[in-house]
This record gives structure tokens, sequence and C-alpha cells, in this order.
DNA sequence: CTGATTGCAAATGCTTTGCATACAA
DNA sequence: TTGTATGCAAAGCATTTGCAATCAG
């Protein structure tokens, strides 16, 4: 059972004000503890089946930005069709499944690179991100 | 000195036929033995500046999209925002200067994974897409 | 000639913006 | 009451499409 006080608190304490939408959002993105990978248009389509008041496409985007910013979710970019986003903030790849459009995290940990380049003379590097394509066997 | 002849050649070879827009944007692309990453506005803004022809924005993007079709070119995913190609089609992977919005090649052999983590069952892996994200020193 | 290619303008899709209304504190 | 947040419709921007005019073979 979720306490919807949890995110109340969660938006507060972020100085967020807990308004109905908000709270539902996090309820869609947050009530599971399992990662959820989404695109505005899947929480939009999820929201208005699930969801008796509509959320304007206006607030979701805000919200989702917001919630960005705040940290509670991160942007990932795996082609230039979709933008996903990832309740899984931790650093972490992916796998991409291309005929499902499908994502699937991949542990920081379980991943390493054995010799990383020299960034260029007076860079540094920021963050890494690696996407393995997969697709269905027998190609 | 380049010749002309030589991406005439290449176009008709592929099966396209060698307008003066192709040869032209051909010459944008592959006069150089470097590696070339630009986006559909960087080319465009060459054009305009170089050339005293203009090429319409329909064509450019038909002519880099039948590039990419042919092999010619990559289409890179480096984040949600720009939609960048890359002259160099081998196996290789990328820098990117977060401030520059610049490109750099990694060469395939520069940066290996330790460990490979295994596809879910039933799927293989197509392809890795790395991108390492630097910036300047002194942060 | 004949089908491929170009160029324009309109259409599309996704995202952002401006502003009046509603809401939280 | 006061500043935030919402919702709508309009605007923006990158890309695609339809179609008539043009070009290559």
């Amino acid at each position: 059972m979720i306490n919807l006080n949890n995110f109340i608190e969660k938006l507060r304490k972020s100085g967020l004000r807990p308004t109905k939408q908000r709270i539902k959002i996090c309820e869609i993105l947050f009530s599971s503890d399992e990662t959820f990978h989404f695109t505005i248009n899947d929480i939009t389509k999820i929201i208005e089946e699930k969801i008796s008041e509509k959320i304007s496409l206006a607030t979701i985007y805000n919200t989702v930005h917001a919630f960005k910013k705040k940290g509670y979710l991160k942007e990932i970019s795996i082609n230039n069709e979709k933008n996903y986003f990832d309740t899984n903030i931790s650093d972490h790849h992916h796998f991409f499944d291309t005929k499902k459009n499908e994502l699937i995290d991949i542990d920081s940990n379980k991943i390493e690179l054995k010799s990383m380049p020299n960034p260029p003379k007076g860079k540094s590097i920021k963050n890494i991100n690696i996407v393995i394509n997969i697709e269905n066997d027998s190609h």
C-alpha cells in the first residue's frame, strides 16, 4: 500500500508544491521499486487511460522536467527518435531492444572499460554513456 | 586536387544519379580525408556560405539520408538535442565536448569492454554505442 | 521520352511559451 | 493575499511529405 504522504513529503522537501497533478505523476512513476523507462508520450497515455481527471500536456512536460531537475529522474539518450526518462537515477547503462523499443538497465559494475582512452588535453571526463543495442536471435 | 569524377563515379556505382546538388554535397563532405561530424544545420550553413547556387533544405535532407542508406555516412546519437552525421563509417565511438558541442572520434580498439553483460534471453548484441562526455578541466 | 530528382510550401510531430485562471500556503 | 502551478491554444523548430517542374540517361 502506497502512502501518498511520502510523495507529498518528497515534493515539499524539494520545494515543489504538492499539487494533485504532481502527486498523480509521482504515483505513476514512483509507486513501484522497479525501474521505469518512459517517454512523455508513454505517461501521457497512462494518464489518459488510468486517471479520471486529465492532466494537460504542458503540465506533464513541466512536471517531468521539474522532477529531472530535482534529481528524481534521469534523461537518457538512446537514439534521435525518442526521448526517454528513467526512474533509476544511479550511474548505469542500457540495453536497447531495437524491435520493441524497450530499455533494460545494466548495472554500472557489470560493464567495465578495459582501456580508457585519454581525453584531449585540457579536458576531463564528465560521464560515460553506453547503449548496447540488441535484437532477436537468428540474425 | 580533388577530382569531381570520383564523386560522380561513386554516386553512379551506388545507383544515385550524379546531380549538381549531390556532387556539391559530396565535395563538402568527402573532400578531406579527415572525419567530418555535422548536423543538417551545419551543412546547410556551409552551403549557404560557400556555394553560389542554393540547395533546397528538402534536397539536403534527401541527400544526407540517401548517403546514409548507401553507407557513406553514419548517424550518431549523442543527445536528444542534435542529430549528428559522421563521415567516418568505421566501427568507433566518440568523445563529446559538451561545451563546444564537438565530436571527436575514438578508435574502436582504444576502448574495450572488460566485462560484457549478457544480453537477455533470445536477444543478441547488434552494436554498442559509447559516448564519453568531456568538459574543460577545473571542474 | 521516362523515371529520378529537385524545390517549394504545406503538413507533421514534438516541445515550449504566453497568459488568464485556479490553487497552495 | 501572493506567488506558484495549471491548462489551453498558439508558437517554434526540425523534419517529412506532396506535387509540379526539372533533369539525367
